[in-house]
DNA sequence: GTCTATACGCCGATAGAC
DNA sequence: GTCTATCGGCGTATAGAC
């Protein structure tokens, strides 16, 4: 019989993380302080050090909350037709862009995974899944007959990241329109691999 | 008669922030001390503060100097046809994505430049001026037949920023092949404007 | 102009009572 | 498990001699 409740332990972990994360966001890593953390989430540090070793750690973890959901996006994305459910996950992945405090996450993921070299292995591992499953999905259209692929689907799926990676530098434009860059997004990788522009 | 010599001061402080941006590049601003510039540019920390007044001037020099050389670019590029002239400029912006110390910089300077407003807006302005540009650039190129645009110019000038910004991205890929993406995003950014792929 | 020495505050993490 | 109290160290920036 355990003493400690492993649901209740989950919770709290996750009320830490969803607080730091909004922190990190808005304020970056280096420059929010664990005071801060404990402070929003209403904890002790003495507490916040019982679920967390290091302040890192935190950091890692709110990451790997972020990236476990490709999954079920491609199980739904294979649900549609193979062109269809590529427009899906592009859609997908352009959300968090679309949002400021995701995309301040976002810039900071990049940041310090470009320092940390662990953290770099997981935003390469995650990046190559999406490339490969996005690939399929590519191939597939490709066979299909609903696009005509002019480089490997490898590629295609690589610069399909490309052009969300883009997105984000549109941010700087105060005129910046959401739905109508995503149309664009859309109109330029429709052509690249010769669908049909819709 | 002055007794400081302007010229001697320029160079003192141009091997200072030679000096921050390679650290910065490669441990970001946060985790770089004033205490590691010093070091390493074999100066004391009473020195530099004699020419910076903060460390984060230091920076924001940097990043003035990095956005000088566009008018220069600009210029060149107003020598070759319109369509030429696009494609240099982007083998240009794309030139600190291929080498990895600049790329660190670049990261570096977007997520400050996320956090800092007055950053920010140097960030934007510097954004918009290449943006006019390059629009520029484009509607020449479809006015003389090179090129068959269906968006406005200043799309197709935001999103080839974004192209170039989507390139960084793939530098994730630890099969990154330079050179193979440039020539991946100029088929791209072809196919977009409706000019001949190459 | 450049140095050494140091002020002064804050940071991440720990100790130990409850 | 949560708290309070606190440690040891480091960070930016300044003071003031030379």
């Amino acid at each position: 019989m355990r003493t400690v409740d492993p649901v209740k332990h989950a919770e709290k972990k996750r009320h830490i993380t969803d607080t730091a994360a909004g922190l990190f966001a808005t304020k970056g890593f280096d420059r929010t302080t664990v005071a801060d953390i404990c402070q929003a989430a209403g904890i002790s540090t003495g507490s916040l050090f019982h679920y967390f070793p290091t302040k890192r750690a935190i950091f890692r973890e709110i990451f790997e909350q972020d990236s476990a959901d490709n999954e079920a996006m491609f199980a739904q994305a294979r649900e549609l037709s193979p062109w269809d459910g590529v427009l899906l996950v592009v859609d997908r992945l352009s959300e968090p862009a679309l949002d400021r405090a995701l995309a301040g996450l976002v810039v900071e993921i990049v940041a310090q995974a470009s320092r940390d070299p662990e953290l770099w292995e997981l935003a390469a591992r995650n990046e190559r899944v999406v490339r490969d499953e996005l690939a399929v999905l590519f191939q597939r259209a490709h066979d299909a007959g609903q696009i005509a692929l002019s480089v490997s689907a490898t590629t295609a799926a690589s610069w399909t990241q490309g052009l969300v990676d883009g997105l984000y530098g549109r941010l700087v434009d105060p005129e910046f329109d959401a739905p109508e860059q995503v149309v664009t997004l859309r109109l330029i990788l429709s052509r690249f691999v010769g669908a049909e522009a819709r």
